[in-house]
DNA sequence: GCCAACGTTGGC
DNA sequence: GCCAACGTTGGC
């Protein structure tokens, strides 16, 4: 089993729409990388850091689980929809998603500050300057360290 | 709102 | 294939 950090702007989507909705489709993602991650390495019940970002402050508010792998992103098929890419068709997809499932919420949220003061995480993408990724894999030790300090 | 860092695009 | 211009991300 895989760990993974998954950013996601809580005004458009946060840990409690999470919660209420119970799972969600990773879509819109139109990051190569990102979408490789999701394509080819993540598999069912892989853990899911949920970070916050673009809001104060920054930080990881729960965990989720990958409740079903890669298939390809039909909001790349909706002329309406933001995430519309003419490249890509149901015939030969460009971008693909996973589902993602709510696990828990953290009693404690932990802040990207908080993260930054552990030396045990200084090698996690997410406080690398200039790290824009928006789905990254993190260490077992990593999403264990996060998931206790969530918990205090 | 600023701006550094990074990814993508497109002319050549 | 290079690289300048441009757009986006996301912390601050």
């Amino acid at each position: 089993m895989r760990y993974w950090l998954m950013k996601s702007e809580p005004d458009e989507f946060s840990i409690d729409d999470l919660k209420r909705v119970k799972r969600e489709g990773w879509s819109g993602v139109r990051n190569y990388q990102a979408r490789n991650f999701m394509r080819d390495e993540m598999k069912c019940g892989d853990m899911i850091l949920f970070y916050h970002s673009s809001c104060r402050p920054p930080g990881v508010a729960g965990i989720a689980k990958v409740s079903k792998e890669s298939h390809p992103d039909p909001s790349a098929f909706n002329q309406k929809s933001a995430y519309y890419d003419e490249k890509s068709s149901p015939e030969k997809p460009r971008w693909f998603m996973v589902e993602v499932e709510f696990v828990e919420k953290f009693k404690k949220y932990v802040t990207l500050d908080e993260i930054k003061e552990r030396k045990t995480l200084s090698q996690m993408k997410v406080i690398q300057k200039g790290s824009r990724l928006s789905i990254t894999p993190v260490t077992k030790k990593e999403f264990d360290t996060i998931c206790k300090m969530g918990q205090a």
